[in-house]
DNA sequence: GACGGCTCAGTGGCCTAGCCAATAGGACAA
DNA sequence: TTGTCCTATTGGCTAGGCCACTGAGCCGTC
């Protein structure tokens, strides 16, 4: 075995589709497009381009695959709503319905993120969830089931913990902790006393107090969990 | 809102490249091949499949962005050492060294499978810590800084959770934990500090000590972290 | 007016055929 | 042994074409 080891670099080559991924991605974000936008069709895209129709597909399968866009057969390329790709969810949701392992999950993860949104909130922080608490409740008072208000308030938390690779992990299960809320809040009164635990979480955060955040979070997302062991 | 809901299911179509990128999956699964292995030319592969090449090509690529193969201009089609996308390391990596992050990371999810292995750990998984603990020790003995070790420890712990889920986001950050990991017993006396920290761990799981296994845990973490920390 | 079927323009799906470019390995000369 | 060149093999990309699907507008029937 030579060791010749990483002298000057692999230089790897990319590949026109690649290049054409990336153009996409920028132009998508250049002109701020969001879900459900389109693209133009492909062979006006391709001239533009400068490419085949045959590369620019390759470029489309390409951000197919990470979740950026979907083909349609006859209708045309429109953006999807998920810029990143949840294959977890799709594999889990494949191999069993498995609630409870969402559940410890999301425990380890939130737990966590509780205590360092305690630590690190900004004034912006609080602001944010402070809103999503008061979206929750005028829902609730409205007949709601405050669904909306709570994912607001998990994600706020979760931007308040500033850190990128847990709100990447959250971001993952997302889709997955979605279903479980729907379901918990869907019991009677529990919208209240799912409120209830969230002011108590914002209160800790608030005050900076990273254990009775993280303890305060852990019992919350237990009381989701009773819901969701029920029909287990 | 309509809620007309699911009714005959959305019923989606699948395109010619999918079923290509399966069949050859599938294909690669059947005859037991591993990294490094060769897909057969373009061209042969295209007939046998009964496609074009440019279909072929579009299964390619996403095989390519999903991360099981590698294709090489003028070289061939290679299979990739990972089976599944790690885009989470390489996204975390190009952003930036952030070991905290990592480290963060870690104590979320450690501290939960820790308290889960307690709980859980059946003979077998007790006998797998056993091993590592002890290969850890014989590696330090025999002048050996225990980084495999220390691998599989933490592996074995994990798998005694039982979780697949937490089992998936560990194996996502492997790769990075594993830098902070050679990072850390490279310092003086470090390996047995970590070393006696996975004894106590193992004992707390061994006696279904859920709190004491989370908190030894916890420990054993942030010991690692102070490395990381000095070097940021 | 409501419903159902028809037509057609626009759009993606896929194919054939072909040339270009990169790679690896062998032949051969120094 | 070393370095150069050649060449077969393999992927990269294009051009052009036909088919299939979608959606919207039109029109007749009830």
């Amino acid at each position: 075995m030579s060791e010749s080891a990483r002298f000057p670099r692999p230089l790897q080559r990319t590949r026109l589709y690649e290049q054409v991924a990336e153009q996409i991605t920028a132009w998508i974000s250049e002109n701020d497009l969001k879900a459900g936008d389109r693209l133009p069709p492909e062979r006006q895209l391709a001239t533009s381009l400068g490419v085949s129709r045959a590369t620019l597909s390759q470029a489309l399968v390409a951000l197919e695959v990470i979740g950026v866009v979907a083909v349609r057969h006859g209708d045309g390329t429109v953006l999807t709503d998920r810029p990143r790709a949840e294959r977890i969810t799709d594999a889990i949701r494949a191999h069993a319905e498995r609630i409870p392992d969402v559940i410890e999950a999301r425990d380890a993860l939130e737990t966590k993120i509780a205590a360092l949104a305690a630590q690190r909130r900004t004034q912006e922080d609080l602001d944010r969830i402070e809103a999503a608490l008061r979206a929750m409740a005028d829902d609730i008072d409205g007949g709601g089931r405050g669904v909306h208000g709570d994912e607001l308030f998990h994600r706020a938390v979760t931007e308040a913990a500033h850190s990128p690779l847990l709100e990447q992990m959250m971001s993952e299960i997302s889709e997955l902790i979605r279903e479980t809320r729907i379901e918990s809040l869907s019991q009677p009164d529990r919208p209240r006393t799912s409120l209830a635990g969230h002011q108590k979480i914002a209160d800790a955060i608030a005050a900076g107090d990273a254990a009775a955040a993280s303890a305060a979070m852990h019992g919350h997302v237990m009381l989701v969990s009773d819901v969701a062991l029920l029909r287990d």
